[in-house]
DNA sequence: TTTATCTACTTAAACGTTTACGTAAAATGC
DNA sequence: GCATTTTACGTAAACGTTTAAGTAGATAAA
């Protein structure tokens, strides 16, 4: 046997291995192989040796369309969300894969740069059963659900993590964004802010609503008179425009503190300070959602609410997969918050 | 026709869609809607109408795996990167994904998390036909690149950017890091630095040793003595264990100035010279290899090489895409670099 | 008129797996 | 010893496309 396994390897040698390949050389029928690969109870386990060195040796891969076409499953899952360069979204993908990677899973990030007409045609996509199941946070300016719902009907599980449409039933997994904007805002009162704006961005997305009811709540409670003329919505993303529309506020409407909703905001706002010099702490204080690692070493430390975002990312799939492997998951019924951190820093004017 | 539609697609209307219920409903064959879909010249444009139209009203979509399989194309590229919080990999993605979005590819992101092992795993995987061309940045840490010859034998185009193997035959894209590193060496120098140390990664990737040998040049150049003392390699990864390893080493050696080459040592160096008292710039001034938007509001601003990420995206995805679409580019002859940007800040004590 | 060409389709095989079903041979039960 | 079950494999169809090859019918050329 191994003197003709060279020759046999030799045989081979240029052409591309498959199961037929790997049938000929082991002189067995395709569905041997296929049923050895797997490990099927009805092959014995001096085939199934055989096979596997066999596969082994000639660097036999399973070709994942045939397979994936054939079992109608593909061992695959979507992560589709927003944007990248977000310390959120990158920790949250890290929890995901954490996650995907042991049991066998691919995933494919999809990115819809915050956009509905992308987040439309990426989901129709996946109605012909690209994937098995679907991870999402959706664009912010995503009112229309119906391009959800098709993927819902077309049996297609979806589970929502951070951003999710209300009206959808299906799983969940938030953190509390009406509870931290809350304690965020009353963060804030508490080191002595009586003009506190909001600013956050424009779209339908639940969480941000969330957010600002949170905040409103808090001034609200605290008998801080507040009208929607201290609430400013910038795009969502980082740019010139939102940092002058940033300056051109603080300008005129002279905060003293300052709630921001999304992590890029921070930046924008700490530039828009220096250019009309304002000092983060003494003229305005600042807290922000966000994950980002240099918060510490900014100028000031910036007081973050940090989001669970790897746990969250490794419960979302955590879900998922357990409705995958057909334990019966309600997913409507699962709805999961996981509460985020105040980290107090001297941009609220704590010492 | 629109009368007896309509009862046809309540008839089709819970089962899945394919094309063989679109030819069904059509009353055509399988094969002229196939290739009505595709646009083909044998078929006349009454029927390509009628076919379109109904695939659209339908929501037809074309599988994807049965496509792939039978095509021994998939329209998909990977892009296998060591980590996705770091600013110039989440850059270079978005610059990827501009795109391929325009050309109707997708992508798959896979993280190597840096570990040579994983990336070998991963790109196994491939050989069976799973993409048809890969991206990649390598891990630090990847000596051995057979698991890279044996995917270039498969037949599977490769473009690196930024974190090459010199010694497989293949397209790259890079930033001039040799010079990048010599021009913010000699920056510090200009500024008073004296003892100069460089702060890098272990690991094989000529990058970091070209960075590293750009530092050593500046020095030598300058006179200033230089033997590996001052130089000290970190994990790649942002940890306590480097802040701990970076406060000792600037608590013993008391450089006065340092060269960074990845993204993540910056927010360690901050921390570790809060720990110790280390002012930037006075008692030390500080450059660093990376992206981050932050950087201009860190305390102190950071000086930063700031590289192409973008564009650097963008050119490997388009070298990779002439090539897939058989313009014959020889992959092994384009070698591009697209230099960075020295941003000059505080924190190497400009004013 | 006959033959050649063109148009607009259809037929059927193929891509590489998986899996329901079939079947010899061996093992077991009586 | 015969009937039954078990073991360990093989056969063949199927998944949804794509595409080479074939073919009526129409049109053009001779």
């Amino acid at each position: 046997m191994p003197k003709n396994s060279f020759t046999m390897d030799d045989e081979i040698n240029s052409e591309k291995i498959n199961m037929k390949t790997l049938a000929r050389v082991l002189n067995l029928s395709i569905a041997t192989v296929s049923k050895a690969l797997r490990d099927s109870y009805d092959i014995s386990e001096k085939t199934k040796v055989r096979v596997r060195e066999a596969a082994n040796r000639l660097n036999y891969v399973t070709n994942a369309y045939a397979s994936s076409l054939r079992k109608h499953r593909s061992n695959t899952i979507a992560i589709v969300i927003p944007e990248i360069a977000d310390s959120f979204f990158s920790q949250a993908i890290n929890g995901i894969e954490s996650i995907t990677g042991k049991e066998n899973y691919h995933s494919l990030i999809y990115l819809t740069h915050d956009s509905y007409e992308r987040e439309v045609s990426i989901l129709n996509e996946f109605t012909s059963g690209r994937v098995d199941g679907v991870l999402i946070s959706v664009a912010s300016n995503t009112r229309d659900t119906t391009h959800i719902s098709k993927l819902q009907q077309a049996g297609i599980p979806i589970v929502f993590f951070d951003r999710d449409c209300e009206q959808i039933p299906t799983a969940s997994i938030k953190t509390d964004d009406f509870n931290s904007a809350y304690d965020a805002t009353c963060h804030l009162i508490k080191q002595g802010c009586k003009n506190i704006s909001l600013i956050t961005v424009q779209g339908y997305v639940s969480i941000f609503a969330a957010r600002e009811e949170g905040y409103k709540k808090a001034l609200t409670e605290n008998e801080i008179h507040t009208d929607n003329s201290n609430v400013i919505y910038c795009l969502n993303k980082y740019s010139e425009e939102n940092i002058a529309l940033i300056r051109n506020y603080l300008d005129k409407a002279k905060p003293d503190g300052l709630l921001l909703t999304v992590e890029h905001l921070a930046t924008s706002v700490y530039l828009a300070c220096i250019e009309i010099k304002l000092h983060i702490p003494k003229d305005i204080k600042v807290a922000c959602f966000t994950n980002q690692v240099t918060a510490p070493v900014l100028n000031p430390p910036l007081t973050t609410i940090l989001q669970p975002a790897y746990q969250m990312g490794q419960k979302a799939v955590g879900i998922l997969f357990e409705y995958l492997s057909h334990k019966y998951t309600r997913l409507e019924d699962e709805h999961i918050i996981i509460p985020s951190k105040l980290v107090i820093r001297e941009s609220t004017g704590a010492l």
